[in-house]
DNA sequence: CTGAAAGCGCTTACAG
DNA sequence: CTGAAAGCGCTTACAG
């Protein structure tokens, strides 16, 4: 009876079946917590797995037909904290579920984005969850034909055929909007983000809910284009500023963009909230740390990941359960960065 | 001849060797790019693979016995951008290298750390990321036995073992300490980091060096422990200003603590940096937004992450070769916490 | 409740 | 330059 050397990783089902006595299809069940196993055997089992120190080969089972335990995640790239805080909730609620996470970024790039989808449907992971993803419509339907379990988070399936985790980014455009009006703005300006994002769409939509519902008249000069990053902001506010009726207000369709702003009137000298009021959305760690502190809608960025995963682990245990949206909570925080005109 | 629905992910080496009339053994060659295959051979199951969509399964792969294309990533937690940063340079350099990344989380728990390792260990990773690992005396030995490649990134083997990214901690505690005595501060304490860490080590080294070197006396109850989390660093300020002469600075082991140091000033009603000059060190973003902005030591972390990567391809490439140390440069960054004395 | 067999998709000697 | 065979570590019907 050979003792292995416990530090050895190189443990299998057939070491374990050996020095247990029983057959490695035994092991397997055991391992795996089928229920028709004798107690006796399934504690000898176990016993000896963990004394020499087994560790499942994650690979060979997923090969074999069974769960690889491994989930992959999809996201633009690691670079500003709205990505990292639902990764953080992400990766939190996998490892408490045990489930391994490999990462994908695309770069914000379509082309890329499509690729990982690919290798991923065709590696075998177990799930997929996909945040702010550009190019759904290209995939989701190949998706959902091999039953690849999947969820959008910050995302929205026109399909109505994916599961998916948002925000109230309606209603959450709608309170700052309406905010800036009950501070006597009427030119409020919007920055919007990525049109490939259903945020941007719904954030429109709110302020201009707000702004209808408060007898302001929409004017579309007020509405310029960004993506949802700092420099097209910046570029954004300096068309905003050249208009002959400049806006008293901006609502930035989140806060990276609220921060190009400050930015862009910092360069004309025009300064918050004095000449411009101005609010955002995500409430990131930076927003509590401008200068004026940044008022914004929160949005659940965490709670955000850990509902798709959530949502994912459903569609784990049922594949076929259908398709469910969850919506969460943002919530208005006021900061510095408005001010009341008259 | 069927041709398959070039969306269908499940196309294998057998499909590609029946579309284009070779054996599968012919088609893995190609696709490991083997040398001895004819160029008419290769170029027409290149063609049908790609015609059919082919995308390689890794698990099989590795299982087969060939590179798995997975590196591990272990960090601690996805929670600060310390972090974020250095794993935004891994992931882009690994990217570009064609290699995926999983992601492991030990929650700074030493037990989890040690977990993950072993597991990283069995499953068929080609290689290891150790991002600032607690406990690493208790694995390495394992690893170098298996040959399992592996990097340190932000953490030090004093065994000397080890291939280990690092920044010149030493000097950059040096010159943080050497600006404030230059500033006329002689009372200057420091908050330290994990112990763990061996940055911890150095950083305080440097200090020490500094204060000698400029015939400041060392004194032992300027120098307290923190964690590099702000809810430690807040304590630890208290404790130092409930010292009979209080300190007229504080150097923090990182820019968190510096951030913790500041909420406890703030609460004590003192000011930076009229009532105490604050130095932190990495210069995480936050940093650039502290109220005043913080005066810190900056660390190349994205570049740490990219030299980490960087290394690991070397040993990937070459599995022999000796461990290296890369010391990446930091940088004093001025701003405004701080104060000339007199 | 348990064993023997087949097979997951691939790589790698071994022959030729 | 290329094919047939064995095997990576595991799961899952199939028998019993």
């Amino acid at each position: 009876m050979s003792v292995k050397d416990p530090n050895n990783p190189k443990v299998t089902i057939y070491d374990v079946a050996r020095e247990s006595g029983v057959s490695y299809s035994t092991v397997s069940r055991v391992l795996n917590g089928f229920e028709f196993v004798k107690d006796t055997t399934r504690e000898k089992v176990l016993e000896t797995a963990e004394r020499l120190g087994y560790v499942a080969n994650l690979q060979a089972r997923s090969l074999a037909g069974g769960k690889s335990n491994v989930i992959g995640l999809l996201v633009p790239k690691i670079d500003n904290s709205y990505i990292t805080e639902i990764v953080a909730g992400i990766d939190d609620e996998l490892s408490a579920a045990n489930l391994n996470l490999i990462l994908y970024t695309t770069h914000r790039h379509i082309g890329k984005e499509q690729q990982n989808v690919k290798t991923i449907m065709g590696s075998m992971m177990d799930g997929l969850l996909l945040v702010v993803p550009l190019a759904t419509s290209s995939y989701l339907q190949a998706l959902r034909e091999l039953h690849f379990p999947y969820v959008l988070i910050d995302q929205h399936d026109y399909a109505g055929e994916s599961s998916e985790v948002l925000a109230t980014n309606h209603q959450g455009a709608y309170e700052a909007t309406e905010y800036l009006i009950g501070l006597g703005h009427r030119r409020i300006a919007f920055i919007t983000g990525l049109m490939e994002l259903y945020s941007t769409h719904d954030r429109l939509a709110g302020y201009k809910a707000a702004l209808k519902d408060h007898g302001v008249p929409f004017d579309p000069q007020y509405v310029v284009q960004g993506d949802f990053w700092k420099q097209e902001a910046y570029h954004a506010t300096n068309r905003l500023l050249a208009l002959d009726e400049r806006p008293t207000a901006i609502f930035a369709a989140n806060d990276l963009t609220a921060i190009g702003a400050m930015n862009a009137l910092r360069d004309h000298n025009l300064s918050v909230p004095e000449d411009m009021s101005i609010v955002g959305f995500d409430d990131i760690a930076q927003a509590a740390y401008t200068n004026p502190r940044l008022t914004t809608v929160r949005q659940p960025l965490e709670q955000m990941g850990r509902s798709g995963v959530n949502l994912l682990l459903q569609q784990l245990h049922d594949s076929d359960r259908p398709p469910q949206q969850v919506v969460l909570q943002t919530e208005f925080v006021v900061r510095d960065s408005c001010k009341r005109i008259d």
